[in-house]
DNA sequence: CTTACGATCATCT
DNA sequence: GATGATCGTAAGC
């Protein structure tokens, strides 16, 4: 099976420490970086960002509470919840200040380690093995285990970037969600056929 | 191709 | 007690 070799090395705190759009849209084209055994490898081509008090899509619009709350800490921090009884949804938390801020990855192009990947979904489709929030993790093996790891440190889950140039993006209103529904701030990755539908 | 719905539970009201 | 940053399946067109 050929595997893709990349240059890797991961984010710091910088790239994490600055208005939570702008980390969301130069998200895309990192690689998320999920050691379990051997490395499991995908390339971000889909994420949507959820501010605070100002944004009402967001799980930190009213507040910290005890799920939310890794949403007020450290940027470069993970943040997994498990919804609608099945799935867990990965996301970065980042911020430039006080107010919380974190971006969901709704999509990944499978780089390397697609093999474990189909059998953690028990699905044999490039095409559809990460496209999705809740795909994504289950075929990473990512669950609320991780809610506040460091992806700055960790040995385990990390985001890195190859130094390419940027990626081309276009932008479209948020899924799945019932209020906030205005704003624009979900971002994709152009041209690329793994992102997620609707 | 599209739409509809049930699963299933942590969190919040 | 209701809801939700979803998904897979089934049924309809």
């Amino acid at each position: 099976m050929p595997e893709i070799s990349l240059r890797l090395k991961r984010m710091g705190k910088e790239f994490y420490s600055r208005p939570t759009a702008i980390v969301a849209r130069e998200l895309l084209g990192k690689y998320i970086v999920r050691y379990d055994k051997i490395n499991l490898i995908g390339r971000i081509v889909e994420v949507e960002a959820y501010g605070g008090s100002d944004d009402p899509a967001s799980h930190a619009a009213r507040g910290k509470t005890r799920r939310n709350e890794v949403m007020f800490n450290k940027p470069g921090s993970a943040y997994v919840y498990f919804i609608y009884g099945n799935h867990y949804c990965l996301n970065v938390v980042a911020h430039g200040g006080s107010s919380p801020g974190a971006i969901l990855i709704r999509a990944l192009e499978p780089i390397s380690g697609i093999e474990q990947m189909k059998k953690n979904r028990n699905l044999d489709d490039d095409l559809h093995l990460t496209s999705g929030p809740g795909r994504l993790t289950k075929a990473m093996n990512i669950d609320k285990v991780f809610n506040g790891v460091d992806l700055i440190r960790d040995k385990t889950l990390s985001i890195q970037t190859t130094d390419e140039a940027d990626v081309k993006f276009e932008t479209s209103k948020r899924i799945g969600i019932r209020k906030g529904i205005d704003r624009e701030w979900r971002f994709i990755a152009m041209d690329s056929r793994f992102v997620s539908r609707r």
